[in-house]
DNA sequence: CTGTGTGCAAAGGGTTTGCAAGTAC
DNA sequence: GTACTTGCAAACCCTTTGCACACAG
């Protein structure tokens, strides 16, 4: 699983870095690049094993900039650890700096393999909020049995 | 703020933890009468300022039970800590004892203030996802600003 | 007496920060 | 040389568990 045809280049990395005007250092081409492969939200300890000799505080500080310069979203499925993944292709321009409301997309959790899917075709639904509210954000996830789980062990099972 | 009407007597919180077939300890009292008042999610740590002298890991315990139970669900707000909430009045029956799917609403996420809303008039928008997904459960999270916030430090800062 | 509930202390696990050495320009 | 990055260690949560005492039936 993973690491599909999404495999970016290093180019591409750098490019898209730098696009969101963030300079490309060593660990954080390695955690954009690794982001980039599949398509699941990963925790910084996902990163961490992932890229083995790499310190999770810097990869923590690589996240903490991205986060800050729109290169990845945080999703938070409810396990309590924080996931992170790329903003999905910048299919018209690419060079959009702000990802904004509508570029949000809702997520899949699944209990049993605990992997944590971006659905970007999926846009959030429309929600009216009661008088005075005033949303800035949002975050959707369902929870439940991925396809490969549910395949494989069925309906079983809570 | 909070403490409106919405304050139960202690014979309530009783009958209601009976009801869900939790045995109504002093301390499960304590918790439940607590999440009873304002209309607030808590967490753990919230239950044990207000709770004074009560243990945080009998709190805890106590929470345990009830989200075994469907006397409270939890909230993932996106700040890292769960939230707490009673499940919204049971309007029809009384003797439901497992919520379902069709209990589940909508949260708020106050950014400035930090409270977290329960929505219970507003149902989980219906979301069609792509096929072999087995959805269980569902959470859904605004952040910005509450009506309370919004109305005193207007549409200023980020 | 027996099973359950509670408080205290401490362990876990994830996130975040301080600091000093390393690197880029 | 200066400013930024990185690794290491430790601090900081919040959550969870172990254990001994307290309590109810």
């Amino acid at each position: 699983m993973g690491d599909n045809a999404k495999t970016m280049e290093n180019n591409e990395i750098e490019q898209l870095l730098e696009q969101k005007e963030v300079k490309p250092t060593v660990v954080r081409v390695l955690v954009a690049r690794e982001l980039a492969k599949g398509d699941m939200a990963m925790s910084l300890s996902d990163l961490e094993m992932r890229l083995g000799s790499v310190d999770k505080s810097s990869i923590f500080r690589a996240l903490s900039v991205f986060l800050g310069h729109h290169v990845v979203h945080r999703v938070d499925d409810g396990t309590g650890q924080s996931k992170y993944a790329l903003w999905p292709k910048d299919s018209r321009s690419g060079m959009d700096i702000h990802h904004a409301f509508e570029d949000e997309h809702i997520h899949f959790h699944c209990e049993r393999c605990g992997h944590t899917y971006c659905l970007p075709d999926i846009p959030l639904p429309e929600v009216k909020l009661p008088e005075g509210f005033h949303v800035h954000d949002a975050n959707m996830v369902f929870t439940g049995l991925c396809p490969d789980c549910n395949q494989r062990y069925g309906c079983k099972r809570v």
